[in-house]
DNA sequence: ATTTTCTCCTGCATGC
DNA sequence: TGCATGCAGGAGAAAA
């Protein structure tokens, strides 16, 4: 399930791995995942061209050429793994990207929830996959809580599934949208209007902590997450509630509870946020 | 217009 | 042991 911080940790990782190198040649398996995979257009972009540029944007891994990007999202089981071309190649590969030095990038989804598409140099930030995404909550330069204040005034939702909404902040998942609540002491079902911009500063303060932990840590691995060497993250040994249902609260030892919201499970401790 | 539900898919846990 | 069932979930599409 990966979520900001653990596209952050793949991306660094790409980034140090194939920051000017050429791709040499494209291979794919099975174009047809979630969305049939731009073959064409995507070998036009990459073959024999040098990556300038591997960016992170929401949950979107960028890998840029002069003549655009390949787009990459994990959706829920995909991994993006660097390979020698010797290696057995591991079930569902979808697609292989050869580097000029031997090496190789497999883009590997069982759940084929993924994705791969192109993205032309015009459209960076008009993309369709990219022209609504929220904003970057570990960005510095604006206020991460009066932009989420700001953006919950007219909104019916309870603060959970509005921190999930890729639309208003991206990067904020399931697992790290009940960490960051536990954090600050807030229960879920709360309308997100009814926050005040102190509780607000609270919560981004946490939001971000949360975020910027899990990357020191690689990430969070339940089951599928892994970077670029197949290495998975280590964050979940400090998740708080997150799959923790009928724990204890690593505050006040109330039992953990867990519920469903907009068909999503919440974790969270109904006493500490109360 | 906003919000919820459905859909995509496979692997794993559960229960009989 | 084996099979059926259900659940997990990011995010766009469809439905409400």
């Amino acid at each position: 399930m990966p979520e900001l911080p653990e596209v952050e940790s793949l991306v660094r990782g790409v980034r140090d791995a194939l920051l000017g190198k050429r791709i040499a040649n494209l291979v794919f398996y099975r174009p047809d995942i979630r969305e049939p995979i731009p073959t064409k257009r995507l070998t036009e972009i990459l073959r024999g061209k040098q990556v300038n540029d591997v960016v992170r944007r929401g949950k979107y891994m960028l890998i840029h050429t002069r003549e655009g990007a390949l787009g990459v999202h994990l959706g829920m089981s995909g991994r993006f793994v660097v390979s020698r071309q010797s290696d057995e190649m591991a079930p569902h590969t979808h697609a292989v990207f050869q580097v000029e030095d031997g090496m190789e990038f497999r883009f590997v989804d069982p759940r084929r929830f993924g994705r791969l598409f192109s993205v032309e140099l015009s459209e960076t930030t008009t993309h369709p996959f990219l022209s609504r995404l929220g904003v970057e909550p570990l960005d510095d330069d604006f206020d991460l809580a009066r932009h989420l204040f700001d953006a919950s005034r007219s909104r019916k939702q309870c603060v959970k599934v509005f921190l999930m909404d890729s639309e208003v902040v991206v990067g904020v998942g399931n697992i790290y949208a009940s960490e960051s609540l536990w954090r600050a002491k807030i229960n879920p079902q709360t309308p997100s209007k009814s926050l005040q911009l102190r509780e607000f500063k609270n919560l981004a303060r946490h939001i971000r902590s949360v975020l910027s932990e899990a990357i020191d840590a690689g990430g969070t691995t339940l089951r599928d997450y892994r970077d670029k060497d197949g290495n998975p993250g280590y964050f979940q040994t400090n998740l708080a509630v997150y799959g923790k249902e009928s724990k204890p609260c690593p505050r006040c030892r109330t039992t953990l509870c867990r519920m469903t919201q907009a068909g999503r499970s919440t974790f969270f401790c109904p006493f500490c946020q109360k």
